[in-house]
DNA sequence: CCACACAACC
């Protein structure tokens, strides 16, 4: 397997000699050697780069052009410029670029990006100013910079002032927009713009998709389809996604023959979205079907048929294709861990993780913060809380996640002080602002579980008072939880009537279960009327409220009950737990 | 040189 580089040119600076994608720069310093004996000769010559010099499978070849040490045209430089970004190295992007005798307005916008791209922003606007001459893709560039940052008015601003306009600065503001939660905004514009084209409507469709509407963006494509508009791999490649997601399994069939007809399907961006497309149809032969009739290098599609199993609780196969994919040299990244992991959580067996775990180490992924965040989930669902905490101390960048698993854990194994106390340790972070409802549930069932009444009641209103994100039923069913616990049981029903949602089922049985824990008969019959409102047959609910007649001697009440239950043919459903 | 696509954590 020759993979060619993108560019290679040689200059003085041997660092800047192997610009490619997906070779780190210890990686092309360590070819070096090899490319400098080759520097001799006059024509330019492809030099191997095996495996030794890349960890990566593949081998990768580079061209070198011997003999010329003077700074290369501008078009070369500039090229090298995109070089350097790509690899993400920055700074020897800004330093050619300061150094070249010449620049013209393609290095700029070069440049530009690549501060964006590497994540400076600042950066990017200062060359932006500074640079001597505009054109159509300079400004685009800064549209697309201030969208990617969140700069959403300052685009808008710019969008609307810019005196040049093309079909690219329409469609990047549309993609802007949905990034950045905008839909209506996106679909106006959509409306208002005077060509559409491919890219437009494919814009469309995945955005739509990404913000959750995906039967509209199917609407879309459907609409798109019969109109002429000749769509791209991109475009199936979002219709797919969002068939998937819909779990529009005829239009996704559909698809799939259309991508055959054309030749698209043993593309990478076709394969994946098709095998998770059918394993969200619970159809995982086809996603295995698909998977096998198109031989498969990239670790992204084996990911797919991992993911897809695991999603159909098919946790055996899943660790199947996670192992043979170390068979197939195909070595597996955070998103194939994550999902290995999620089929371990399930499984009884935790040796299975413990091997993953190693097989993380080996890969150099162990502080990978999503291979760490399905790590703690795994190790705490286990109830090894040891695991969970230092897997947790040994990610070096922690988000929300890391943070919420841990917390959570901490609370399913009745360490609910650990976290409280996490929580203290998230806001002395300066996390706090990034504490979502996920945090607060956590935070809530740890009260709950604990026993902690008075606790849960600050937390809780202080999640009333800020309203975190969005104050959930969750919320208040862990609160009512906490309240019935703790006998507090007309405080939790007056809770359940205020709530601003409507109660379920669920959060009315963890009440009836505070009525039995408490003998309230009175209010369990209360309760248990509310909980036949919304499911009749609700066996929980029957058999709560029998225990507590018989626990209270009325032996009448609770053959009543039982005949009501076989009347109504309810089953008792073994094992069933409230909490 | 600017715009669209794949898998992943509570």
């Amino acid at each position: 397997m020759i993979r060619k580089l993108k560019v290679l040119q040689w200059s003085s600076d041997v660092s800047r000699t192997i610009l490619c994608t997906n070779v780190t720069l210890a990686q092309s310093s360590k070819c070096l050697t090899t490319i400098t004996n080759h520097v001799k000769q006059t024509t330019p010559v492809y030099i191997p780069i095996t495996s030794d010099h890349l960890k990566h499978q593949r081998t990768y070849e580079a061209l070198v052009f011997p003999n010329k040490v003077s700074y290369p045209d501008v078009y070369s430089c500039t090229k090298m410029i995109q070089g350097h970004v790509r690899n993400n190295r920055l700074n020897n992007a800004l330093k050619l670029f300061d150094e070249m005798p010449v620049r013209d307005v393609v290095t700029w916008n070069s440049m530009i990006k690549g501060c964006f791209d590497c994540g400076n922003l600042e950066l990017g606007c200062k060359l932006f100013e500074e640079m001597p001459e505009r054109n159509v893709v300079s400004w685009t560039t800064m549209l697309n910079g201030l969208l990617l940052y969140k700069r959403t008015k300052a685009a808008e601003k710019l969008f609307l002032e810019m005196p040049l306009k093309d079909e690219a600065t329409w469609n990047s503001m549309i993609h802007g927009y949905f990034i950045n939660g905008r839909v209506e905004d996106a679909v106006r514009l959509f409306h208002e713009m005077p060509n559409r084209s491919i890219i437009t409507w494919t814009s469309m469709i995945s955005g739509l998709d990404l913000a959750g509407k995906s039967d509209d963006a199917l609407l879309l494509f459907n609409q798109m389809m019969p109109s002429g508009i000749r769509p791209t791999s991109f475009t199936f490649s979002s219709a797919i996604t969002a068939s998937a997601n819909a779990k529009d399994f005829h239009l996704g069939v559909k698809i799939h023959g259309q991508v055959i007809k054309l030749g698209y399907l043993s593309d990478t961006y076709i394969t994946s979205p098709l095998i998770t497309f059918y394993a969200h149809c619970n159809d995982t032969d086809s996603s295995s079907k698909v998977f096998n009739e198109n031989p498969q290098t990239s670790v992204v599609v084996w990911t797919s048929l991992l993911t897809g199993y695991s999603l159909n609780s098919k946790h055996e196969k899943a660790l199947q294709v996670f192992s043979n994919m170390f068979r197939s040299n195909v070595l597996p990244n955070q998103s194939s861990f994550t999902s290995a992991l999620n089929s371990c959580c399930e499984m009884e067996d935790s040796n299975k993780g413990n091997v993953i775990n190693g097989a993380a180490i080996k890969l150099g992924l162990e502080s990978d913060m999503f291979v760490g965040n399905s790590l703690i989930v795994f190790y705490t669902k286990h109830g090894n809380i040891q695991n969970g905490l230092s897997v947790f101390k040994q990610i070096p960048k922690k988000n929300i996640v890391s943070w919420n698993s841990m917390i959570v854990g901490c609370a399913q194994n009745g360490y609910g002080m650990w976290s409280l106390i996490l929580f203290n340790q998230m806001i002395s972070k300066g996390m706090l602002n990034e504490a979502d409802d996920i945090t607060f549930t956590g935070l809530l069932s740890a009260c709950s579980h604990s026993g902690m009444l008075e606790k849960g009641q600050n937390i809780f209103n202080y999640l009333l008072k800020y309203k975190f994100k969005k104050v959930k039923l969750e919320h208040y069913a862990c609160m009512v939880d906490i309240l019935g616990r703790s006998g507090r049981l007309h405080e939790a029903e007056e809770l359940i009537k205020n709530m601003p949602m409507e109660p379920n089922k669920s959060i009315w049985l963890s009440l009836l279960s505070a009525c039995k824990m408490h003998s309230n008969l009175k209010m369990a019959e209360r309760v248990t009327q509310a909980i036949f409102n919304i499911d009749q047959d609700c066996s929980a609910a029957y058999t709560l409220l029998s225990n507590l007649y018989a626990f209270s001697g009325r032996w009448n009440d609770v053959l009543r009950i039982r005949e009501l239950m076989k009347s109504k043919g309810v089953v008792k459903e073994p094992g069933h737990s409230v909490a």
